[in-house]
DNA sequence: GAAGTATTTCGTTTTTTAATTTAATAGTTG
DNA sequence: CAACTATTAAATTAAAAAACGAAATACTTC
């Protein structure tokens, strides 16, 4: 890998390497999720989700569709489901 | 994953993060090298190096074996080379 | 055992990241 | 349009990680 590919996927680590961002992507995997429903599963506040979401929509990682005074995320790159998968198998490997 | 599984992942994923981190993982993917080594590659001081080596010791990633005043470093989770590789294949493919 | 090389440790400073609180925006419903 | 719900934004505070420099350790060679 060049430097440059390291600073950006080093990034893109980062931004996955939150408990709570990483939890998200998973719930991610298979659905979108508005983001109550998140914060229900992540137990933590309307706004540290936000504030999550926006580092995840940063990254280009996840996407979101507005329907009335909902916002449904989901994630677009196909790339970081094959990585979570990947991940998953090595090392959760009962799951 | 269980919420124990998000902790232990997003831990490990954190400890990958950092770019100078991902560069010690990648340099070491075929061969082991000495502290001073890897310091040539990444431009920093011993210091440096040698804490982040810590770093990733703490979370077992790495071993070293001694040789005269070298420490030599190299990946000893398979895992790991296992899941740089898949990160190299989806986001590098042309290397 | 003195001098030299490689690495680590420790204490400090700087920088980054996360959490919290409050206020704002946007849409919905009666 | 008032009351309500969902989400975001902005500002502050708290906590964690990184970088830096100097001193300490460990091993080698002469």
């Amino acid at each position: 890998m060049h430097d440059e590919q390291i600073e950006a996927m080093s990034k893109l680590l980062k931004s996955m390497s939150h408990p709570i961002r990483l939890k998200i992507l998973c719930l991610l995997q298979d659905k979108e999720l508005s983001v109550g429903e998140i914060r229900e599963q992540v137990k933590t506040t309307n706004a540290n989700v936000s504030q999550h979401l926006n580092i995840l929509r940063g990254q280009g990682i996840i996407d979101y569709r507005k329907d009335a005074n909902f916002i449904f995320n989901k994630i677009t790159d196909k790339r970081i489901l094959e990585l979570i998968q990947k991940m998953r198998v090595l090392f959760c490997p009962n799951f």
